[in-house]
DNA sequence: GTCTATAGGCAGATAGAC
DNA sequence: GTCTATCTGCCTATAGAC
């Protein structure tokens, strides 16, 4: 369990987890209190004692996303395989979220941008800035020990493959084809490989 | 003017373009009839005399800017043109929609797709496939004539591609840097370059 | 921490006059 | 075609009892 749930009440912790199925299926402005008091056999005001508005609930939904995902980064990051496994790796991350009929957390969020509140804008703003900056890392090593060929610079490429996998779990899900998503990343990844 | 927009009156076509330009900002679930009414200086039951249902107007968005990119795709083959101009006259499409601060119709709807009827949910998956077909026969000819590198089908690279697109364009707008899409759309389509 | 009760507002949609 | 008026329902949020 991580420091962040350990701070939090069970309760609060549980309506973050149906929070966030209901924001990676239908969005953050398509769910509402009585949605999550009902699944969890709640009133919508206790869930207002935990998260007094539906802003705070939603940067809380952030914070824990990004803790959460950066966790797993590290998870990959000591497993000290090479670059191209922690490409791997990466990939399978997206692939873990859409075969749970989920899109991310933050590319729904990111279509929902104009209507969040400006921290929630911020935080969604910062967890791709973290997914850039890790992966044009990876890139950046794959390029020197030559497992990786490309031009531009690896945040421009780390950007390219960010978007990519984004818009792949997007349309995927129009789809209900999760073969469709591993088509466009394995497109992707295989253009790095030497 | 086009076939479908001469089929419609005025007021009608006005309603259209208020209520497009709002899904491309704040999504199909973050705009109301009120909204558009105000805009356009009508009233609320003005606009049910032209769109009964939401998902009625949902569908009739849909399809005049479907019938308008198929157009702009028809103007492409119509250049004659080669491969890679067609792609990058492609690409100038995404960032022409861009450029006005929008996100593509449809990758926005995309997001909202559980949400969706029946028939908004058939016609954004429509949308897709017909770009992907359109594209997998650029990059079929491209790879024929040699001006294109790509390992795997030509389809599965117009999937990776249109992914791409549509990602770099989602998360560009969570950043307001239109940058980050030209550079995330430049990676894309260097790779195909011989 | 959770409840009942409710405020106040906005949503999509309709009836009927003009 | 557009209006005024209104219905019904859901939304976020709060007050106050337990």
């Amino acid at each position: 369990m991580t420091q962040a749930q350990e701070q939090r009440t069970d309760t609060a912790n549980r309506i973050l987890d149906v929070a966030e199925h209901l924001v990676q299926v239908r969005g953050f402005n398509a769910f509402s209190y009585a949605d999550v008091a009902g699944e969890l056999e709640l009133t919508n005001a206790a869930l207002h004692y935990h998260f007094p508005t539906k802003s705070e609930l939603g940067e809380a939904l952030i914070a824990r996303y990004a803790i959460r995902f950066t966790g797993a980064l590290n998870e990959i990051d000591e497993s000290r395989v090479d670059p191209p496994g922690k490409l791997d790796a990466y990939v399978d991350l997206y692939a873990d979220v859409l075969r749970n009929q989920r899109m991310c957390l933050c590319g729904m969020l990111a279509a929902e941008y104009e209507t969040l509140s400006a921290g929630m804008q911020v935080a969604v703003a910062d967890f791709f800035e973290m997914n850039e900056q890790w992966l044009a890392e990876v890139l950046r090593h794959g390029h020197d020990d030559g497992t990786f060929r490309f031009t531009g610079s690896p945040l421009d490429e780390a950007l390219s493959i960010v978007s990519g996998l984004e818009g792949a779990m997007l349309i995927a899900r129009s789809f209900g084809d999760s073969g469709r998503f591993q088509s466009a990343a394995r497109q992707l990844v295989t253009t790095l490989r030497r």
